[in-house]
DNA sequence: TGAACATTTGGCAAATTAGCCAAATGATCA
DNA sequence: TGATCATTTGGCTAATTTGCCAAATGTTCA
């Protein structure tokens, strides 16, 4: 029962790097092989394949080889609801930031302190 | 355009830890003060403040000070769903993986090779 | 004001993660 | 078979994260 936790963190985990959030985001268009992936994350090849290992294992992405490629496809479908919200919810913050700023509320305390 | 990656695998990672993922769980159910949330998750206070500042900065809850305590509560509404997602996914995986338990599939290959 | 409680912050050691290189593995094709 | 391409694995250091303790801050109430 302690264990749904530890499930569930892994998947967030593995979702908690910011190029395998990209990776993720060009698998949500369709399957992509390891080369393809590699242009896009601007690393060593092997450091790619590391970060969709971490996503293979988490079981948000699927693999399966053709040829001498592998190639790589979303397996957990609600990730493309979830950032979809993430992004508006991104979104709404920023305006809401730049609301603040414009109306000239201290710029460093504004999201640290506590309303009262 | 970059720092959209950015943003969200900040959210993404703020819940990629168990204990964290525990306190959003409870938060589900309404705000809470940090002195209950610490019975709930077996840590130092300090500990469990924060890992709630990790998730008050990437913009999951919030919180609000009322007398000597401070409330936090779920701020990004679609966590939920997206965690009930995520539950029935972990369940189907189980499933499935029982099942291939039951047919007499090598046990440790199974999910780390390719189909052919 | 001072004692007791609730929470946060600073600082540090231990654990984990990231990213590179080199080497291994597997597939294709001449 | 040998050359070449695609991918993964091992190993290592650097960077980041965790979690505890001690101390600081803020609140209540006598």
């Amino acid at each position: 029962m302690q264990n749904k936790h530890a499930f569930r963190s892994k998947i967030f985990k593995a979702l908690g790097h910011p190029s395998r959030i990209l990776l993720v985001d060009a698998l949500l268009q369709g399957a992509r092989c390891v080369c393809e992936l590699r242009e896009l994350v601007n690393a060593d090849v092997s450091t790619v394949s590391k970060h969709l290992s971490v996503l293979r294992e988490a079981g948000v992405v699927d693999c399966e080889k053709r040829g001498a490629n592998v190639y790589y496809s979303l397996r957990m479908e609600c990730v493309r609801g979830f950032l979809a919200c993430v992004d508006r919810f991104n979104a709404r913050r920023a305006e809401e930031h730049a609301c603040l700023l414009c109306k000239g509320v201290e710029s460093q305390e504004r999201e640290s302190k506590f309303g009262e």
